[in-house]
RNA sequence: GCCGGGGUGGGGUAAUGGUAUCCUUGGGGACUGUGGAUCCCUUGAACCGGGUUCGAUUCCCGGUCCCGGCCCCA
């Protein structure tokens, strides 16, 4: 016996469905907001990955060399290869550029719940554009996409991460320690910040008013203890906007510092608090990746989100969708009727219904059961009697009416009974 | 990388130091056109390796995988 390798999912066909569900749901839902999709390799040179995000990163790599000494990587995310994607070929394309992915992502981590190995991923960019309202349209766009599919509880929490590494910046700290110290504040690690403070010369009065930053939190009242004027000012035409467009319910946190470095502005996160440990299925911010991959600079805002959380999180709200079934189910009677019986079906597939028939040549009874366990709204039952007369019987799988219907007339029959 | 809890047919379970119960599902039959039922038959299982033992599914150790948590989180 194989096994699956550890992190790994099976998908059945009834997860399947709901999957193709929701993706189907949030791509639309994209589309609907002008983006365009895009679809990028699963693996890449490691070196892309590494310049994102350091050599660091490479422990939590599928990492390989390939069969001419390249050293490749299965992607951890998919914001790189955007970034590579653009400067290469789609640098000269009008602004903005909207685009959206969905895709399997790749991470050797240990496993639990809601982290996976291979696990999936929507995100979106908009490229070439920085305004508020282009913030609030990918913002929208992340919250809408998980409402699309049903789920109902979740928080977003929205900050600004350009406030606190401007002020490490004024305070004279280098640019290559500064993700340093937001990495403490992230942790709340206020001692290990308070040290590294110190030693870079910072005064305990800035200290303090860094730390209490994180302290910030809640409605839009909290804006007016932003300490930067442009912050407050962004963010509250970010308010105002994102309730003009219906989002409510949100909360500004100016303690949201995302990992990485190259975030510059506005930060956002969505949280599914129903999901335990790993309750992230959202994040997103505006930034500028470009320049460290050799383009010249151009402000992006985006997010990526967590598309199996989301799901496990639906899954926790009991939400069901229902799978479409099968309009007909088809047994012949008989040597006779199977190939009248499988004519029948190659018909109505090409008018468009969902049909299915008895391949087993079995009888009547057990291809009764089986309709119904296939989830069949009807069965049609072929035999020689009817074939003598031109017609099938039509059972109805929910009352158990039957009515014999002329072969010509059963598309009819069935577009009416939907 | 670390910690806790687990692993018996496809799914769910029972008992047990002497190779395994029941339910469900799958296949077939009774059955010659309505029995989506019922009854009968049938396929199918101890995560892997080592140890203790006459004998291990059971006890011990290691690994592995699953569930959850820590770390990390692009």
């Amino acid at each position: 016996m194989f096994q699956r390798p550890r992190g790994t999912r099976d998908f059945g066909p009834e997860e399947m469905t709901r999957r193709r569900w929701a993706e189907s749901q949030m791509r639309n839902t994209a589309i609907g907001f002008g983006f365009r999709e895009i679809q990028l390799p699963t693996f890449e040179g490691l070196d892309l990955f590494t310049t994102k995000s350091g050599q660091g990163i490479v422990d939590e790599l599928y990492a390989f060399e390939d069969k001419g000494g390249r050293m490749m990587a299965l992607r951890p995310e998919m914001t790189a290869q955007v970034m590579r994607f653009y400067i290469a070929e789609m640098s000269v394309q009008p602004k903005p550029l909207k685009l959206f992915y969905f895709g399997p992502c790749f991470r050797y981590e240990n496993p639990q719940s809601g982290r996976f190995r291979e696990f999936f991923q929507l995100g979106a960019e908009i490229i070439g554009s920085r305004t508020p309202e282009t913030d609030a349209e990918v913002i929208s766009l992340a919250v809408s996409t998980i409402e699309s599919t049903g789920l109902k509880n979740c928080r977003l929490r929205i900050g600004y991460i350009g406030v606190l590494r401007s002020m490490l910046a004024n305070a004279g700290i280098l640019d290559s320690k500064i993700s340093e110290g937001l990495h403490l504040l992230d942790k709340n690690d206020e001692k290990g910040f308070s040290a590294f403070a110190s030693e870079a010369g910072i005064s305990e009065e800035k200290v303090a008013e860094m730390l209490s930053l994180r302290g910030i939190g809640g409605g839009e009242e909290v804006l007016d203890r932003v300490p930067s004027d442009d912050a407050k000012k962004y963010l509250q035409e970010l308010s105002g906007m994102m309730k003009k467009i219906g989002i409510r319910g949100f909360e500004f946190d100016l303690g949201i510092v995302r990992g990485l470095d190259y975030y510059s502005g506005m930060v956002f996160e969505i949280d599914a608090p129903n999901l335990g440990a790993e309750k992230q299925v959202c994040g997103g911010g505006s930034y500028s990746l470009i320049p460290a991959f050799g383009g010249e600079e151009v402000f992006t805002t985006g997010f990526a989100l967590g598309f199996d959380r989301v799901l496990i999180a639906l899954e926790k709200e009991e939400f069901e969708i229902q799978s479409p079934g099968l309009d007909a189910f088809i047994i012949p009677l008989g040597e006779e009727a199977r190939e009248s019986c499988m004519e029948l079906v190659s018909r109505l597939r090409k008018s468009g219904f969902i049909v299915d028939f008895d391949l087993m040549r079995r009888n009547l009874s057990k291809n009764l059961k089986y309709a119904s366990s296939a989830g069949a709204k009807t069965a049609i039952i072929l035999g020689t009697k009817e074939l003598s007369s031109g017609t099938a019987t039509i059972r109805d799988m929910v009352t158990g009416d039957q009515k014999e219907v002329p072969l010509d007339s059963i598309r009819d029959f069935l577009g009416s009974n939907p």
